[in-house]
DNA sequence: CAAATTTATGGAACCGCTTCCAATTATTCA
DNA sequence: TGAATAATTGGAAGCGGTTCCATAAATTTG
């Protein structure tokens, strides 16, 4: 039915090979005899299967992504980045969503023992050394995108110093009680946004001489709902918060819609802060720890398309920065001003 | 290297063809030989090749979705759908995004050449005949999301509908001079969003016995930039509009900005309505016309499966409805309680 | 119990390409 | 000009499965 590379030879008067050579300009070709297979190409409309040609040369030229894509905005932003720098290099992208540990389980198992993907890009998700060790017998290229794992190249956004920025900031505007709503640890407890980003808060308290009052620290789901009802709780405490730095902008956005349930005036009565800076933090003027989220993408694909030339280079772990950005959400406490 | 199927039948004591019947379940096999079968497919930690399969098969069970992905959000909630839907059909999925002209050309001619994908899903794209005339040669089941063409099954939102009854509600609430943002109309001209909505706009306006003021309408890009300078033209004229219809959400958030630049109130001073109903007019509580975008995308994905399993049925036009979603960018307007 | 069926099974052929080797043709060199 | 060398080229083998056909084993049947 479809033309194959046999229609083209005979076409053109020549064997299979060298329609082949031709097609992948490998080794030398008479210009003659090419001109004569590339016009029969043209005029059969030829195209490679690219599955045939993947049978035997073991190469898909298809990038896999295992990323939470449908719950989180931050994935959303990550993915952008790797669709983008995917196709600068001319590679097809499959998206492995993962809605759910077992999800995520199935894919750490199956997507190694099918040879579909010439790479992998894991978003936000550490394999376990068990799922870790398929990828590497597999010799399938991993890159690890918001995630960490020593077998993998991992590329991770300073949490610890961004959370640590964010609490300095609001420390220094007067705000001695800060709730914490930090996100829900999955995976891998040796190192994640999580911890470092609690490591953070306390580093930046301790260095300012507070005892940081653990009650202010309530984990909770990474999205709006969340965030919400901790900044609910932590708001009705005797004794509440004058700020509120959230793990993820969406858990702010919940903060946002707690505080005017409450009555309470952003950020006269309460200051937010946020972490990501996903597109809707820049809308609200929502302040928050900015990543490069689509620098990350964008840098996992050009680190795995180097795995993929390079098979072996030992994994590497690159931290990127983030950065303040300080909008709307945030001010001076007033406690800070009755005292002056 | 890896194992085949030849290893298993070697194992097994077996065949390949029994191995293979086995592993798809077709026709009988002794129970006691499929017991070896799979216990030698267990041992050896076998899977299948898929690319193996799709060679001889032609069935590659991956889904392809053609979507400007990167520039808009509405495409990221009608993906949010076509990824979900895909996976219950265990179905892996591959993203062409498209940013420009260029891309789009690009993909329309090449994946039907290639069998790479069992079933395409275009989104928020018309291909043109000649595009159209490649697919179906080719024979790709192919289904159209927020586009038309009458040579696919095509799932459209009622436009027309949508725009009718924002601007009626408006035209309710005392706003006879009601400016329209519309995006810019891109391939199609016979179908197409902006063209359906304008129509709802007049439609509306005409059975309120008003003549529509055709300066009202500005034509300008599908984001937030395009939304904002949109309604600085609008609000800058002489006898600017008392709200606001903007085509898409994130539009409408342009015209949020150009008011509060502008310091007018939303909604006192000026009324805002959008399109689309992404998360963001949820949290910033505006008005807008909801589409039922994931919806629209898990339909997609059933319409190509069953395309793809009955090869032969007729192209079907399906319109979903939209509705109009009240918030508070939404008043009354100044005018009308005056003259009361 | 032998013959006629029915049920299981082995394995060659093939899917459409790349690769490698041997054969052919063109070039260079003495 | 003929041998040696280099540049081209044809085409078989093989990638890892599925499928189909022929054969073998198990069941039925008269």
């Amino acid at each position: 039915m479809a033309v194959t590379i046999y229609d083209v030879a005979k076409a053109a008067g020549v064997g299979v090979g060298t329609v082949s050579r031709v097609l992948n300009n490998s080794q030398a070709v008479k210009d003659s005899t090419r001109e004569k297979v590339l016009s029969a190409i043209a005029q059969l409309n030829y195209a490679p299967d690219p599955i045939a040609r993947s049978m035997i040369t073991g190469r898909t030229r298809v990038l896999g992504v295992i990323i939470p894509f449908v719950t989180r905005a931050f994935s959303v932003e990550v993915l952008r980045g790797v669709v983008k720098a995917a196709s600068r290099f001319n590679y097809e992208l499959v998206i492995y969503n993962v809605e759910d540990n077992d999800q995520r389980d199935e894919y750490f198992t199956q997507v190694p023992m099918r040879r579909r993907v010439d790479g992998l890009i894991i978003v936000s998700l550490s394999p376990d050394e068990a799922a870790a060790s398929n990828f590497l017998k597999a010799g399938l290229p991993t890159v690890l995108v918001d995630a960490y794992s020593p077998f993998f190249t991992s590329l991770v956004v300073n949490n610890m110093e961004g959370a640590y920025l964010a609490v300095k900031s609001l420390i220094a505007k007067g705000h001695h009680r800060v709730g914490f709503i930090n996100g829900i640890i999955e995976g891998n407890f040796k190192f994640n946004q999580a911890n470092d980003r609690l490591i953070g808060v306390h580093r930046a308290f301790s260095e300012a001489g507070i005892v940081y009052d653990p009650q202010l620290m309530v984990t909770t789901e990474w999205n709006r709902a969340g965030g919400r009802s901790a900044a609910e709780q932590l708001l009705h405490r005797p004794d509440p918060p004058t700020a509120i730095f959230a793990s993820s902008d969406v858990q702010a956005v919940g903060v946002l819609e707690a505080a005017r349930g409450l009555n309470l005036h952003v950020p006269d009565d309460l200051s937010v802060m946020g972490f990501d800076g996903i597109e809707l933090s820049e809308i609200l003027e929502l302040s928050t720890v900015q990543q490069p989220m689509q620098q990350m993408g964008e840098l996992g694909v050009a680190k795995v398309m180097d795995l993929i030339e390079n098979a072996k280079r030992p994994p590497e772990l690159v931290r990127l920065d983030s950065w303040l950005v300080e909008r709307r959400t945030t001010s001076a406490a007033r406690l800070h001003l009755e005292l002056i």
